[in-house]
DNA sequence: CCGGTTACAGTAACCGGTTACATTATGACA
DNA sequence: TGTCATAATGTAACCGGTTACTGTAACCGG
């Protein structure tokens, strides 16, 4: 209110340092010959009046804001911590500034998405934090995007980086057949709408056809990447007369959480009686009681790809259409293999 | 480049409906009365040109940007999500941006903070991300800015959020001595500009001293607030000739961890030999191997605070001057008290 | 010495909104 | 009926930068 805020402009640096406002600009962006005087002029003249160049002037002028935006789901979730240091870290580096946004389901009837061509100059978006129909509208303007965890619709060719799912889960729930002998192996769905799930879905499907299994509907729970909801629906299930099992694929570690939970609530243990198996190798995952078991994302990665091809699309550079990082089997000791006797050296070892 | 993006502006919205661009803006902004047939054709037209007010124009137009900075030393820890996903959800529900950014300390020389009034309308700071001169100017310009989980420099009254350090730091350390009986207890110090670290030491201090134990500085490590150096700290320490010690109080959960495995690797038992106890109680603290004794800092509300204040002072609100959040002790096993035999319940229950 | 290039600098239009001020129509009230 | 408040709208200046266009002086090869 009343900020009269008689901010400092262009026009005071020109007037102080007797130049035209043309050439303080110039100055400022070294983008045209200032000869050394005048340059020095200026330069004493900015630091003295404490001079910084008012983002929205020069965002309208040149119609670029040199920010690039995250539409996220929800932040609440510790997978986000790594991907966003990812992303930032090169947005940074680049000199434009991350725009981190929310996008609820609730909110997406009322309002338009809180960043968009408006705001930034290109937006990253994970999974499903935008609906098709935005997506559609924003290619048809050529407005850059790049998908994260998720694929383009069909016909858009929007790039996207995500990482390699299904070969993993593949891997993960042979592991469990294979070397364990499991052959009813329980899944835990993520996020229905989520194409991490899909094809950890998938993977895990190829895996029982490979080995002759078949495939048993009641065998899948679901979990929505969640602790809390898949102990309770591991609950549900348990208590229910279920068909036999001996394993279990959670489609994160955070939901491999609930099952085990929920497993010692009725007494099964684990990993004599049950083999429990997780996806993404979060942080906490290798300092639990019983090391999971798990599928390294590289999820850090995967945030300065993004940022990285984001930053390409913003400056007409060519981006790939696809890029797929590569996850890695972690064998620890929840699928029943053998226990080391400390703590083990990546909990050290870890980048953080 | 030549993004000729016919971008669609106001007075395209103007001429189709037939009014003027200030009649589009004020039924934008319903700051003033617009007739219900104007309203209805500018509603029309708006949505039939997918039209969007061009954030940089208002911006410039308003000087509000709509828009809050938070500034951090780094993002790449846990720690972080929760104060994000709390701060993001209160600035998201007023209808602001929020704009994340890290302003390490070897960039301070170069650039001018990513974040600030050119930018944003007020800034969120953790720690020490901006030095002090900098927090001075802003001040004495009037830029909307909230501390958090630090306090402000003498004379410049600038609000802050943090939690209490040191009464908690001083139970937990009482919870030693008086419970396990111990009298002998490192204190592995965080990053030495950090308040929180500071204050956590005091606490150790005061409880030292109410129980006649002598501080000896040889039983200090410097930790830094990482799982990593602390490790390799507490390897030193215990390579040379070290005092006797009987418990350690990591300044956070993180570098509990690490001393836990330093102690581990020199065959230490914990907590038989030492009781180990943290700060934080960071989202995987209740779940390793030992569950960690330690101290909940409710860090989701400290970001849900932050954003809270800083909106107040951005509308000219009254905005406390200072804010200190309650924190608790959380006694687990790491420090020698009874086992339970499962996974702790709040392993489910937590809210993430 | 001349035409042409280059280095350097200034003027002013423009980016796309907001809003102070002006204008007209309308209804209320004395 | 004249006065006044109010509703509804328009005109144009302004926010603080960038940059197209223009101009001058220095320099260069012939």
């Amino acid at each position: 209110m009343t900020r009269k805020s008689h901010s400092i402009t262009i026009r005071d640096v020109a007037r102080q340092a007797d130049v035209s406002v043309a050439t303080v600009s110039r100055f400022i962006n070294r983008n045209a010959p200032v000869s050394a005087e005048v340059a020095e002029r200026i330069s004493k003249v900015m630091t003295e009046l404490n001079y910084v160049p008012h983002a929205a002037a020069r965002h309208l002028a040149t119609r670029r804001t040199r920010s690039i935006g995250l539409l996220l789901t929800t932040i609440n979730y510790d997978f986000f911590s790594p991907l966003l240091s990812g992303l930032e870290k090169v947005v940074a580096e680049n000199h434009h500034n991350l725009l981190v946004a929310t996008y609820r389901a609730d909110l997406r009837k009322e309002y338009p998405p809180p960043v968009g061509p408006h705001n930034t100059d290109g937006v990253v978006i994970f999974a499903d934090a935008v609906k098709e129909d935005q997506l559609a509208q924003w290619h048809r303007m050529n407005f850059p995007m790049v998908l994260v965890h998720r694929t383009p619709p069909p016909h858009l060719n929007i790039p996207y980086v995500t990482v390699e799912n299904k070969a993993a889960s593949r891997r993960i729930v042979d592991h469990l057949i294979e070397v364990h002998g499991r052959r009813h192996i329980v899944f835990t769905r993520g996020l229905v709408d989520h194409e991490d799930s899909h094809w950890r879905e998938m993977g895990y499907k190829d895996a029982l056809e490979a080995h002759g299994i078949a495939y048993d509907p009641k065998l899948v729970v679901n979990g929505e990447f969640d602790r809390e909801v898949t102990y309770r629906e591991m609950k549900t299930f348990l208590s229910n007369n279920h068909p036999v099992f001996d394993a279990v694929f959670a489609s994160d570690d955070d939901s491999a959480l609930g099952v085990i939970r929920a497993l010692q609530d009725v007494g099964m243990s684990v990993p004599d009686q049950v083999s429990v198996v997780g996806f993404d190798d979060q942080h906490f995952s290798c300092i639990l009681p019983l090391p999971l078991t798990t599928v390294r994302a590289p999820t850090e990665a995967v945030g300065r790809a993004a940022g990285q091809q984001i930053l390409n699309m913003i400056l007409g550079e060519p981006a790939e259409q696809k890029i797929l990082l590569p996850t890695e089997v972690v064998i620890r000791q929840s699928c029943g293999c053998s226990a080391r006797k400390s703590m083990p050296k990546e909990v050290i070892a870890q980048k953080r």
